[in-house]
DNA sequence: TCGTCAAATATACACTGTATATATATCGAC
DNA sequence: GTCGATATATATACAGTGTATATTTGACGA
């Protein structure tokens, strides 16, 4: 007997679903929780049933990752190139906190989402609308995106919260040894003992790298 | 019978050549194919085995890390800080290119090898022996190796091998909507049909941030 | 009312890391 | 030389993974 008391059931996955549901379990648990099985027991359906709408487990990443990078602030083209550029990057590393299981993936596998694709459109034609040279305005992004994505990994690869540097001082200073490593001890002392702010730190490799460029440096190669 | 024409088994297996195979089979083959039943395999041995000389895989992938790490150029504590960090960079990125698989793990793992301790005690070294401050010192670090981890990763997972840009452009130009993407689609059709120097490209972006670097500059804080 | 067709399911397979229990080879002490 | 003791290799097993294949089910157009 069905009745509408349940789900009244059938026909109600789609890849929107899916993709909302695995991005809910990769922000919460982890990327490594997320199996097929655990995310089809999420939607209330057998994990077979999730390939009628994705293809695999990695073109079901690949759309968890264009979903992500949906929420990098698009440069406007017309826009000043360096403050487009710094917001998008600000927003990039924003988004990876939130998502930290993205930048491993987005950096090391090859995706075709629109919206990854915009943003790489819109961000080289920031630069070329500002006088850089096709060469010039790939170099100046790349550069700008190493440090968004190494930045950013390190940051959320740090093994201590910013809020409890102090707690960590006793626990993980006794590994280095101070006649062995005496800077990394004394590095480490310090940087425990300082504040730390994610969001000056980034900004300030970036600035270095802004700074540095120009509409008519860079590559000498056609 | 046994004969000493075969392998005269028994405790032949150590730490090293446990190493020395995982990292055969992950350079190789991919860090993807390396289970503890190949890596066994290749070693003459059971799975089990390699239990009695490591942890568990990610102790292994811990000492393998450590392994690559040894291989980045130390610099001298007293040396020009500029070039010994320029040089530092460069191995990493020739070490990583040799090493695929590494700077995804490397970055996303947290080591204590000896070899990873002490090339950040060098690198630090340097910096504060040229006068940098602890924090400073830790600043310029991170914003060498974000661009030196963030750059070399994009650079492995570039979908196009160097040697065939030409050959790929039919392949992937059509992908890439000259409509909707006219600057990406630009940008492609330009980075096609010139040539591709790795070194001069990580070059650039390394030369921007060391330029901006200056031993009494960056952070505020104590 | 009945195909038709898409979507959900059931089952199965090869493969993963590794816990546990067992066997065996080597070495120090007598 | 003989005998534990100890370290190392093995055997077996289990829960979990992605997914190929075959089957069932439900909604809709004729």
């Amino acid at each position: 007997m069905p009745s509408s008391t349940q789900s009244d059931k059938r026909r109600t996955l789609t890849t929107s679903k899916i993709i909302e549901a695995a991005l809910s379990i990769a922000n919460t648990q982890g990327i490594e929780a997320l199996s097929m099985r655990k995310l089809a027991a999420a939607l209330n359906v057998t994990a077979m049933s999730i390939y009628n709408h994705v293809a695999n487990k990695e073109d079901l990443l690949s759309l968890m990752l264009d979903n992500v990078v949906s929420d990098f602030e698009l440069p406007d083209e017309d826009g000043p190139w360096k403050e487009m550029l710094r917001r998008r990057a600000h927003s990039m590393r924003q988004t990876f906190l939130r998502h930290p299981w993205a930048p491993t993936l987005l950096i090391s596998t090859i995706t075709n989402g629109a919206h990854t694709m915009r943003d790489a459109n819109a961000t080289l034609g920031c630069l070329i609308n500002a006088g850089f040279s096709y060469a010039a305005a790939d170099w100046a992004r790349n550069a700008i995106d190493s440090h968004t994505f190494g930045y950013t990994m390190q940051e959320l690869n740090f093994p201590v919260e910013p809020t409890e540097y102090r707690a960590a001082a006793d626990h993980y200073l006794p590994e280095i040894s101070k006649n062995d490593y005496p800077y990394l001890h004394g590095a480490t002392k310090a940087l425990i003992n300082g504040d730390y702010d994610g969001v000056t730190q980034f900004d300030f490799g970036l600035g270095l790298i802004l700074s540095g460029l120009a509409p008519d440096q860079a590559p000498d190669q056609r």
